[in-house]
DNA sequence: GCGTCTCCATACCGTCAGGGTATGGCCCGC
DNA sequence: GCGGGCCATACCCTGACGGTATGGAGACGC
């Protein structure tokens, strides 16, 4: 199987329609149906079942749409990886979203400067949903995510540090006084909490204006503390979902840059927790 | 890049030499190295490094062999589990070595077959290497494998059961009548112990043949106990490393048989655990 | 019920990518 | 210095892939 076989299939699997996938893919209609008929007398199994309104995906045809969809991605990965890989300047890419740091990135990336294995990082400051991405399709060499906000099938990950939730609302909130809060008296309260409502917005600027306003109290991990407007207050929410900080890269990596990356990172969070602490932290870390 | 090129990319990248691989990929050598310079074009990144006595890989090259490895495997997967999909009837092929279902498979298969979900399941039997590899390569569906002496990565998986190990040895070994023993009492005797000693081994015929014969004393998942020869008597062994007997498939699979046959297998550990019990079983499902 | 529209398949043709053979250039060992 | 191993280049040829034109089958309107 080629890949622009696989490529022409997903076009098909996707439009389910020979005419407008061959034009988005630049051919022509027939030599599209060709090809793809050609994939089916290879595999010796239909793909499509064809009415003349329309087409539809066969169970194996199903079937191979996911795998085109895993291979696919791996080679658009391996192309920018072997790319990467062959630029004079070895470089480190790390992905993550603004503040998705936790706090610890500066930290990290002082004491990564002084290990021998180290090359020089490039920060891909990028939205939520990309960091990834950007890590799968072989832009970024690794990422810093939260779970358990996030997909980690096919990554290797390094827990650096378990956050507690802090609920973000105005000082004129009737809560904003308190030491700690508890969901429940979150949901007692009139104002809606993000994010269960309002889960689409996320833009952390938008978020916060919302908070400013009275309209929303947001939900997020305590290192947002250290971000926020000084018009917001931040309570300790006792039973929301801890969140992990975590570095995460594709399985199997092979790089001694990044390797050192990953051990220096949970070095300076062990130590940061340790020292610092958080009102969690400590207790779940042992 | 098309596959056609990763094939050709991965015998060079093997062989380091352009004359051996063609020959190999069943080509002439000129349109091998021709192949090879379009993809180092097409990529812009040197991949080999040529001198006039043999090839070696760049590290841009380095990375792209592993990559390379990933696609065209999940590319033969993709075939098999696609043409399988297309089987008219549809099959649940589950790998597993003679003895590795750790006692569980009758009773799973009996309860699986009045699942509503439930389709014909066929058994590969096959080597312990083959298993892991088999689901890999999308021969089956679904394997049951043993942590952590397997290479789970990849794998979604269920837990099944957690054994203990047992020593197995002929009735005339000086430990032969203790009521359990510990790794270090098996050390103090002269006996080498499977698999620290041998485990090139991995027939059990022949494995049971020197342990019946005192050569050799082996530990193993207790369930082995079931389908041990007369001769040779199992003395539970208190500190080895627990077996946890697991069901292995692709990550993401989406199949609804799958998912029943995978449920249908962990109720039933569940209750063979509570039942029957095993001496270690209990503490630790709680 | 017939024309028409939509959509996929078939027929046929041209071009270029990929494969083959012959050969050159380089380096190493003898 | 000569032969041999090894990769690159030159040149040719075949066939795979893409394009255009057209056929055929079902759906829909009138």
């Amino acid at each position: 199987m080629e890949t622009r076989e696989l490529t022409y299939f997903t076009a098909v699997a996707e439009e389910l329609n020979f005419g407008r996938a061959a034009r988005r893919l630049g051919i022509a209609q027939p030599p599209l149906s060709r090809a793809i008929q050609q994939l089916e007398r290879r595999l010796g199994v239909r793909l499509f079942e064809r009415s003349s309104r329309g087409v539809s995906l066969t169970p194996a045809g199903e079937v191979l749409a996911r795998e085109a969809a895993k291979i696919l991605g791996a080679v658009t990965a391996a192309t920018a990886r072997t790319r990467r890989a062959g630029l004079a300047e070895p470089r480190l890419v790390l992905a993550l979203k603004p503040g998705g740091d936790g706090g610890l990135l500066p930290d990290v990336l002082a004491a990564y400067r002084t290990h021998p294995d180290a090359v020089a990082v490039e920060l891909a400051l990028c939205g939520v949903a990309e960091r990834a991405r950007l890590v799968r399709d072989g832009t970024a060499d690794v990422a810093f995510l939260h779970s358990p906000y996030e997909d980690l099938t096919g990554f290797d990950t390094e827990p650096l540090r378990v956050e507690a939730g802090v609920a973000v609302m105005t000082s004129r909130h009737p809560l904003a006084g308190r030491e700690h809060v508890r969901l429940a008296d979150l949901d007692a309260d009139p104002t809606p909490r993000w994010p269960r409502a309002h889960p689409e917005v996320t833009d952390p600027a938008t978020l916060m204006q919302l908070a400013a306003l009275g309209r929303v109290v947001v939900v997020a991990p305590e290192s947002v503390r250290e971000q926020v407007r000084r018009d917001l207050v931040c309570v300790p929410v006792l039973d929301g979902t801890p969140t992990t900080v975590l570095l995460a890269w594709p399985e199997g990596t092979r790089s001694r840059a990044l390797a050192a990356f990953v051990r220096t990172a949970a070095e300076v969070a062990a130590r940061v927790s340790v020292g610092a602490g958080t009102f969690r932290d400590r207790s779940h870390r042992e």
